[in-house]
RNA sequence: GGGCAUGUGGCGUAACUUGGAUAGCGCACCUGGCUUCGGACCAGGGGGUUGCGGGUUCAAAUCCCGUCAUGCCCGCCA
């Protein structure tokens, strides 16, 4: 795989390391080193730039600039790197932009369509656990938040060779569900629209209600019957937790999020997948019970083993946690080990699988666990990627911890919780309980923020003139709404709370998911009709005024895949199409394309490279390009 | 009480992991630009002591100490 980029950074980094080992022998400084040193100056002062001369200048106690002078003056560029100078201190080298622009374009070409890769993750197995939504309510916009990090990550990941699967935990066994169940059962209410929206309605109708007497009671003992398994109930709140995810996951499908497998609470009990996980973890005195005390018949953990393991352990206020409760009930966190010794491969073989949507719209279909089914292939893997809210910070510290009290420290290290912050509304928060999903004029579902998004992008594109292709009005209108919301939510950094804003979700201009399409769209436009020499041999018309800028972003894509996938942060790549685009829109005011002239070959490259890269990053997002919009 | 996260122009944010040249971008505001490849655009302008106080450093939004504010977590609940 080629990234133009890291090519240009390693020629400069070799020619500064020649440099220093002409000129200062004495202090040897690592390749990594410089390496960190680097960073982009303004383009007046070069291409690319070190400040390694400071550190340097520290260690032999000279002055920096003087450093920088002999380590330019000694430097030698190779292929792309023409002339190398010192400014204040630093280390500046002007790139050959038509060797550079050369390289850039022909690695794009070459890439069909695998260009902004990277081969970082080597084929190892990922799972990735998301959303996770209680199944008795519908997807609101903070789940939506989970979601679209979720699918994302999982791109990302893809996009950096690892082999991804994507896993949706579904809670069925919760007081939530049993409480949306006694609803269902004792309220007489009919189901009269999207099943998971009413379902919710019941939800927030029982929680008004619990405060009345027996109705509490009723509910728990309704979940411990729906616990037994293979009682009437437990049947009958399953059937009505698969009716409201299939409606959830036509709201995923609206949004064109995809999975692999479902894994169901309900099944992890009936695989006695706690049975498994504990009788290996007493087994080996990771976990004891208690025989007398406050704890009495409670399988517990000492926390201070853990706080000596995990260093950013917080001390929290107990000594021991609770894993498994007297009257032999599973904590969360309990639960929790148990499924991520399965994800790693550490149970023998447990569940059956069915298949729950013969086909998604990507063409695959979506498995589930199922009381009778076929054995699969899932899990097993070598890393899991757990999208979940910063509240569960905690637990998930406690489960990495677990692993590390196993001797497995290299799973351990394999757990990555990704922690995102909450979802609020302007004056209010989301409780699914409470029903601030439901608002008081436009709801904050999932399916009304896309069904509102689209309704004011079907307004812009039925009134702008420019647009031929009005029979597909709707199906662009939906495309930019996807693109709009996708991009809203992952161009902040996931440890950021968000206070949602219908102004800002409506808006589509400036740093936005349609500004990203916009561009795409004007760029396939010009290339309508056009034929785009495929092994371009004159570079001449390169200039360095806006040509090359964009070019040289071009240059960085795979780097920046590869960034934003080890550091599990969207935004990186959403920071990077908006500067790809702004810089493209400069190039698109100010050099002509078509009337090129002599450069106009190799400008219709450049758009053709732009739309690749566009179409490319913007897909790793999940969000579909449009060439009309 | 202990811990975690966040704090950047009126609003929303980037850069903090790995210190580097004048803190980048958008919305809103002001000025200009469509007979020329799509104005969901571009060019220009005003607006910032990066919560506050110390410290380290040639250099601090970034690292360290303290402090304030906001949100969250610390049950045999789920």
């Amino acid at each position: 795989m080629s990234a133009p980029g890291k090519d240009l950074k390693n020629e400069f980094i070799a020619a500064i390391k020649g440099s220093v080992s002409r000129n200062f022998k004495e202090s040897d400084v690592a390749e990594e080193e410089i390496l960190l040193s680097l960073s982009i100056p303004k383009p007046d002062n070069g291409d690319i730039s070190s400040s390694i001369s400071f550190r340097i200048a520290k260690a032999a106690k000279k002055n920096p600039k003087e450093i920088a002078e002999k380590l330019a003056a000694g430097a030698k560029g190779a292929r792309f790197i023409t002339r190398i100078e010192a400014l204040n201190g630093y280390v500046n080298a002007f790139v050959d932009e038509r060797e550079y622009a050369k390289h850039v374009l022909e690695s794009i070409e070459g890439g069909k369509g695998e260009y902004a890769r990277s081969d970082m993750g080597r084929g190892a197995k990922v799972i990735v656990e998301s959303p996770s939504v209680n199944p008795n309510k519908p997807w609101h916009i903070g789940h939506l938040r989970n979601a679209l990090l979720g699918d994302a990550i999982s791109n990302m990941m893809e996009a950096c060779s690892f082999k991804v699967e994507r896993e949706d935990y579904i809670d069925d066994l919760g007081m939530q569900v049993a409480e949306s169940f006694w609803g269902y059962m004792n309220l007489g209410s009919k189901p009269d629209k999207k099943f998971d929206t009413w379902l919710g309605e019941q939800y927030v109708e029982v929680n008004k209600r619990l405060k009345e007497k027996g109705v509490e009671q009723q509910v728990k003992s309704l979940l411990e019957k729906m616990e037994e398994g293979s009682s009437k109930e437990s049947n009958e709140a399953r059937r009505l937790s698969e009716e409201c995810v299939k409606a959830q996951y036509q709201t995923a499908s609206g949004y064109s999020v995809y999975h692999d497998v479902l894994v169901w609470e309900s099944d992890i009990v009936r695989a006695k997948l706690l049975d498994k996980a504990f009788s290996i973890l007493l087994e080996n005195g990771i976990v004891k019970k208690e025989t007398s005390g406050e704890y009495k018949d409670c399988i517990i953990v000492d926390l201070e083993r853990i706080r000596q393991m995990a260093k950013d352990f917080e001390s929290p206020s107990e000594d021991v946690k609770v894993l498994i409760r007297s009257n032999g009930t599973a904590t969360y966190v309990a639960k929790d080990i148990a499924f991520h010794m399965w994800k790693f491969g550490m149970l023998s073989d447990t569940f059956n699988y069915g298949i729950f949507i013969g086909k998604q719209q990507n063409g695959k279909p979506l498995y589930t666990t199922a009381q009778s089914g076929e054995r699969m292939d899932f899990a097993n893997v070598k890393k899991a990627v757990n999208v979940i809210d910063n509240r569960q910070r905690y637990p998930q510290l406690i489960l990495k911890s677990m692993f590390m009290l196993m001797g497995r420290k290299d799973i351990a290290e394999q757990i990555m919780h990704l922690s995102y912050g909450k979802v609020d509304v302007e004056g209010g928060t989301l409780s699914g309980r409470e029903g601030g999903w439901m608002g008081s004029g436009r709801s904050y579902t999932a399916d009304s923020l896309l069904e509102e998004t689209e309704r004011k992008v079907l307004e812009i594109v039925k009134s702008s003139e420019k647009i031929s292709d009005k029979e597909n009005a709707k199906a662009i209108a939906r495309s930019v709404a996807i693109g709009a919301i996708k991009f809203e939510f992952l161009k902040i950094a996931p440890e950021k709370n968000i206070t949602f804003s219908w102004a800002r979700a409506l808006n589509f201009e400036g740093n936005t998911g349609p500004y990203c399409m916009y561009t795409y769209a004007r760029a396939t436009k010009i290339l309508r009709n056009q034929e785009i020499r495929k092994s371009l041999k004159d570079y001449n018309g390169m200039t360095r005024k806006h040509d090359f800028g964009l070019v040289k972003l071009l240059g960085n894509a795979p780097e920046v895949t590869e960034k934003a996938c080890s550091e599990y942060r969207t935004n990186v790549i959403t920071d990077y199409l908006i500067e790809l685009c702004t810089a493209f829109s400069r190039f698109y005011e100010t050099m002509p394309v078509l009337k090129g002239g002599s450069a106009r070959e190799l400008r219709l490259m450049i758009v053709d490279s732009t739309a690749e890269v566009l179409n490319e990053m913007l897909t790793v997002l999940g969000i579909a390009t449009v060439s009309s919009m």
